[in-house]
DNA sequence: TAGATTGTTAATCGATTAACAATC
DNA sequence: TAGATTGTTAATCGATTAACAATC
């Protein structure tokens, strides 16, 4: 595969920057991160490429292929050290940082998400959780959220420098805050909506889509 | 996106009917549904190979290629009609019918699924909605929804002729919920927590990762 | 017609797999 | 040592893409 080679070509400039990973390759070492975050905190010290394999259902061959482009990660016989490939994958996909991001919507779906350790363990940090319901403003949610007015929107972003914001709002809303969202700066939005969000083309949506999972699994399940 | 099929046994006999979808194109079909779902509840009347590109992230080229393998379903110089395409993805899918599925835990993000249309949407029908909390048995959720125990799990899974299990419980509960699913019959599950779930090989299980999705943008948002 | 968009081909690229030496 | 597992090659298969003729 071309990403694991130093380019040979004449266009070659690799200096100390990494290339950009392909599609899938990046794809699925994040699922391998999310893995390997979960198994560190379970205390598992070791990890082989079947086990990684089980709980992603990627090939394990294609594993070991992926991991091997980067560096010899693990140790034969043994299995891979969980705590040194989890480290070794943030910093492949340049995740090692704290990366900002604002909530909308503090209904059932915006509560469950500012309460999960999802987002934490990955390295996004909430700093505000807006709703436009008056009722809802100054209430406490999860451990650190207070609901914000949304006329604070604009400061947030600017101050908190937040480049992600997820919407967890009515379908008929996701696009007017899409909309605002992108007026502020934004440039990735995260739609648990199942709106279709129309945004200018430097901004990139992705729409979270469980019950297209349920299809695709059911699909084999019934065949 | 990659995705390993789950072992299939002696089952593969192509009796006629169609043959059974690469995992692929099974995956991105249920990707154009979704689209075409909204589409149609948004009143759209058409859509070209280009504006599903736009929402799906599926290269345009690429979709005219997967559903002409099934026959000409656009109209060149105007695309493809909403809702005639909605129904042939469908039935490609084998997904014209109503599933029955079983959810746990009415917390916040199961009432959110059970408060969401996405389900419904697809044809899936929660025909029951589990919590191991006394205090919230028989508390109304969503429109139709009230909260049962846990023991009834077996009768309802038999009676109702469940094929899908969905996980809305705290990341320690999974596992043991799981384990009570495949003793129920249950042969594909949905976890929603982020816990390694570990279920014998004739069961499938999806864990829906909402970060990790992110993570992936992120990713090429910061390269 | 003129512009738009599909359907299809041919070339390229990436994923998958078997096989196995290295080595823990 | 014996068993397990990685790292790697090579071959094959399937997915992806650019290009464009057909045609609405």
């Amino acid at each position: 595969m071309s990403y694991q080679e130093p380019s040979t070509g004449a266009q070659g400039l690799v200096d100390g920057t990494s290339e950009r990973l392909s599609l899938g390759v990046a794809a699925r070492l994040s699922r391998y991160l999310q893995v390997l975050t979960q198994a560190r905190k379970m205390g598992k010290q070791t990890i082989s490429s079947h086990e990684l394999a089980d709980y992603t259902h990627v090939n394990s061959t294609q594993i070991r292929r992926d991991l091997s482009g980067f560096g010899k990660f693990g140790k034969r016989g043994v299995g891979y050290n969980v705590e040194s490939l989890h480290s070794q994958i943030r910093k492949i996909l340049h995740t090692s940082g704290q990366h900002n991001i604002v909530l909308f919507g503090a209904g059932h779906l915006g509560q469950a998400i500012a309460g999960s350790a999802v987002f934490a363990d990955h390295g996004f940090r909430i700093v505000a959780l807006f709703d436009t319901d008056p009722a809802r403003l100054g209430t406490r949610v999860g451990e650190s959220l207070t609901v914000r007015a949304y006329g604070d929107l604009e400061t947030v972003i600017r101050d908190e420098d937040v480049v992600v914001g997820v919407l967890a709002v009515p379908t008929e809303a996701a696009q007017s805050v899409a909309d605002d969202l992108v007026e502020a700066g934004v440039r990735v939005i995260f739609n648990y909506s199942d709106a279709l969000v129309q945004v200018p083309p430097e901004v990139t949506v992705h729409t979270s889509s469980p019950a297209v999972d349920l299809l695709y699994a059911l699909y084999f399940y019934l065949t």
